[in-house]
RNA sequence: GGCCCCCUGGUGUAAUGGCAGCACAAUAGCCUUUGGAGCUGUUGGUCCAGGUUCGAAUCCUGGGGGGGCUACCA
């Protein structure tokens, strides 16, 4: 069995395999203006992913080129969330800062080059001469500049003679391109704003699509992914290293689809909003889908990669469940927390079968059997307890298995109690006390065989550490916090119990002696640890991880979100030209030439209106069917070749730089036709030709596909088949008949290419009944 | 005259044109000194319509739906 890939990884995969590249580089290049999110370590860990797993590096370069945003802070931060997350760098750490110089060097060039102009009019003329999505740009009045002004005027950019936004730099790609991104981009802005890394050198910054794409090639990176929003932004990144003159093997951009999570939001925007709102105490509260806040919550790296490796890379646009962090903590976690007892809502059990004054220390083992590691602490068990207030009921709804008037309950690693009484506060109808009798032959929670309702948490009230605990819960109400009612924004979907104190929970006395950083299991409640910014050995302050996985009170009804929409999933390397009908008709009647062929294609030749349609989009492409006609005088499968198989092989590439002509495609379907080769070989044999060429006949007899629709020779070739899979042939017999397909492809593998499908299907179908 | 990208169970994803699989969630049971963990089973899916093909999730066409793009942000 093959591991299944991800796109990326096929891409590369096949990159290597093609030679195309010495090494693989890639980087992640985050901007030093926030701080790191579980979005980001999904980039993080398919960068520095597939640098691993194919032997090459990955570049950490911050992408700071924006002065006003921007602060050592954060480069500070983001390495230390890096390293946190596993991840190295080597001597591989760049800032887009230090390449200044050489980007200012290019621009001058690009500016002799004819291809970049310093344009004076004000950042409202341009935006509004670029045009809209559905107008044409125009040129504003210092498009057709001289080379010597061009050049003037940027010096002087440079030299700081002018004040922000009196010129910018432009690109002169095309003001009426259907992507808005090339209508003459701007490359370099003024701004008198001191640079956190360089300082005052610089009152000019290059942009992004300027920057990004030259960082990449100055440092050799092979492949570059980014989000599907920079998909427009592709067509630019290609065009400023063609014209600068980088050659192949260069880089390359990539996109896949960020990550979304349910019930939180991970745009830099909103979440800088909560941080300054003060919704949130910081970038590392607890409930920020921060790799900071992970960190402090308690949340291991691992669980981070993990996730992140569940999730998968695709470019279908998609929200994840939290379920699925969740599990991944929790599944970290698991096989390493000790477990403790520790009471959330404390209330007061008393053993009245127990001696006043009479304490015992029990031994409690640190994990579970399944778990498979030694070790265990001691527990105190005294007269008066505390349990969960959850775990008695007065009056417990059906398939509670806790403590009940006339119930028994074993205190975990304790002794079984029998309910005896309880009282309740007149006031309020809260119960404050429960008494309950002990069995001393159960000491240690052996129930001696006899069925007990369940078992549950407890501490002595006496020896328990008072703790506080923080209960963190999404931040959010909705799973997807962006999509808002009309004039309000996504705050309003705040949870409001994102964070439920606990100011006096009662936890055992063994968390005073565990080693700092320990993350426990509190059975039956959740994952905690201290919190490493407020809790001290003098004051507890534990963070709730996550909670344990919890069928009793999911079953009590909470109901399961509902789902948002969702979208998907490849990027082909060369952009194909997709003709709509729309498109054609237009050709047509611009073309009487082509308008003409289509009525003949039709009454001569007999084919239907679509494919008449399909075949005179173009010039290119109904030449190229009637050069194959010339070959082989069936118009219909000629056609059907040229429009069904054809496009899959020319991927983009225009018709006329094919390695192959229409001669060939001709006797290709000619062979198809007369029986000599069939569908699936004659489609290897066109995908050799769009490869490299030559002789369809050669490459027929050099792969070894001539049709064998022989009977007697495809049988022998079933009964192989037959008997390598008794397996298959049983199920089939069951009643699988999807099979078939199965036991159709195994011939014709193993005739090497050459059985006749439909011979075999029928051979088949006979043998197997 | 907008351009580009995407659509597989509830969710996230796999499947050289040949057995629609996995994970999370759900559900039933087993096990259990955690209503945890684990184990077993079950439910449920290729957006629609045509076409090509012996065979289509996959290729072609049309339609539907979702997303991105009109910063001197990245």
């Amino acid at each position: 069995m093959q591991p299944s890939r991800d796109f990326i990884t096929a891409l590369v995969e096949r990159h290597v395999a093609e030679g195309r590249y010495t090494e693989i580089v890639t980087r992640f290049p985050p901007e030093p203006n926030g701080f790191l999110h579980i979005g980001h370590v999904k980039a993080i860990a398919l960068n520095f992913g597939i640098a691993a797993k194919f032997g090459g590096r990955c570049h950490l370069r911050f992408d700071d080129t924006n002065p006003e945003t921007e602060d050592e802070s954060f480069v500070r931060a983001i390495q230390e969330d890096l390293h946190w997350l596993g991840y190295d760098w080597g001597e591989h750490l760049y800032f887009a800062a230090d390449y200044f110089e050489r980007m200012y060097g290019i621009a001058e060039e690009l500016v002799r080059k004819g291809k970049a102009y310093v344009d004076s009019a004000t950042e409202e003329e341009i935006r509004e001469a670029r045009g809209s999505l559905t107008e044409p740009g125009r040129a504003t009045a210092y498009r057709d500049r001289e080379v010597a002004e061009n050049l003037d005027l940027l010096r002087r950019m440079r030299a700081g003679e002018f004040e922000d936004g009196e010129h910018v730099l432009r690109a002169k790609i095309d003001l009426v391109s259907p992507n808005m991104v090339m209508r003459d981009p701007v490359l370099y802005r003024i701004r008198h704003a001191r640079h956190y890394r360089t300082g005052d050198e610089w009152c000019i910054y290059p942009m992004y699509d300027y920057a990004h794409c030259l960082g990449d090639a100055f440092e050799g990176v092979s492949h570059s992914f980014c989000t599907l929003e920079f998909e427009n932004n592709r067509e630019i990144y290609e065009w400023v290293l063609e014209a600068v003159g980088f050659e192949e093997p260069r880089t390359h951009q990539y996109e896949f689809a960020r990550l979304n999570l349910d019930y939180t939001v991970l745009s830099k925007r909103k979440l800088v909003r909560l941080v300054r709102e003060g919704r949130v105490s910081g970038w590392d509260d607890p409930r920020m889908p921060t790799v900071a806040a992970f960190r402090r919550r308690g949340v291991p790296a691992e669980a981070l990669r993990s996730f992140s490796g569940m999730v998968g890379v695709t470019k279908a646009e998609a929200r994840v469940d939290v379920e699925k962090l969740e599990y991944a903590i929790r599944d970290a976690l698991n096989g390493v927390a000790p477990r403790v007892m520790g009471v959330l809502r404390p209330l007061r059990l008393i053993v009245t079968t127990w001696p006043e004054g009479s304490e015992e220390w029990l031994d409690a083992p640190s994990f579970p059997p399944d778990v498979g590691k030694e070790g265990s602490r001691k527990v105190p068990f005294a007269r008066e307890l505390l349990i969960e207030q959850d775990d008695f009921l007065v009056e417990p709804p059906e398939g509670y298995r806790r403590l009940a008037p006339g119930r028994e309950v074993r205190l975990r690693y304790g002794y079984v109690v029998r309910y005896d009484s309880h009282d309740v506060d007149p006031a309020t109808g809260e119960v404050t006390v429960v008494r309950v009798t002990h069995d001393p032959a159960s000491r240690g929670g052996d129930a001696k065989g006899r069925p007990v309702a369940g078992t549950i948490h407890w501490v002595s009230s006496g020896h328990a550490l008072p703790a506080e605990l923080r209960l963190y819960d999404r931040l959010f109400n909705v799973p997807d916090p962006s999509d808002v009612p009309e004039g309000t924004d996504f705050t309003v979907h705040l949870n409001d119990e994102s964070l439920v104190v606990i100011g006096d929970a009662r936890v055992e006395p063994s968390l005073a002696d565990a080693p700092s950083g320990t993350r426990w299991q509190f059975e039956r409640t959740g994952y905690f640890w201290p919190d490493p910014v407020d809790s001290s050995p003098e004051r507890l302050v534990l963070n709730r991880v996550v909670t344990l996985r919890d069928r009793w009170t999911r079953k009590e009804g909470t109901p399961r979100a509902e789902k948002g929409a969702s979208l998907a999933a490849l990027t082909p390397v060369g952009p194909g030209p997709d003709r709509g009908r729309g498109e054609r008709d237009a050709a047509r009647a611009h073309d009487p030439d082509l308008a003409s062929r289509m009525a003949s294609y039709r009454e001569a030749l007999g084919l239907g209106e679509g494919e008449a349609d399909l075949l005179t989009g173009d010039r290119a492409t109904s030449a190229f069917f009637e050069g194959a006609l010339e070959v082989h005088q069936q118009a219909k499968s000629v056609a059907a070749w040229v429009i069904n198989e054809l496009p899959r092989e020319v991927r983009g590439r225009p018709l006329t730089e094919l390695p192959f002509g229409p001669d060939e495609l001709g006797r290709l379907v000619g062979l198809v036709d007369e029986g000599a080769v069939s569908r699936v070989a004659a489609k290897k044999v066109l995908a050799e030709l769009a490869d490299r060429g030559g002789d369809p006949e050669v490459i027929l007899d050099r792969m070894g596909l001539r049709q064998v629709a022989d009977r007697g020779a495809v049988f022998v070739h079933v009964e192989k088949v037959l008997s390598n899979w008794p397996a298959k042939v049983e199920e089939y017999q069951a009643g699988k008949r999807g099979l078939l397909g199965f036991f159709v492809g195994q011939v014709v593998r193993e005739s090497g290419g050459g059985a006749d499908p439909k011979v075999a299907k029928a051979i088949l179908e006979e043998r197997l009944g």
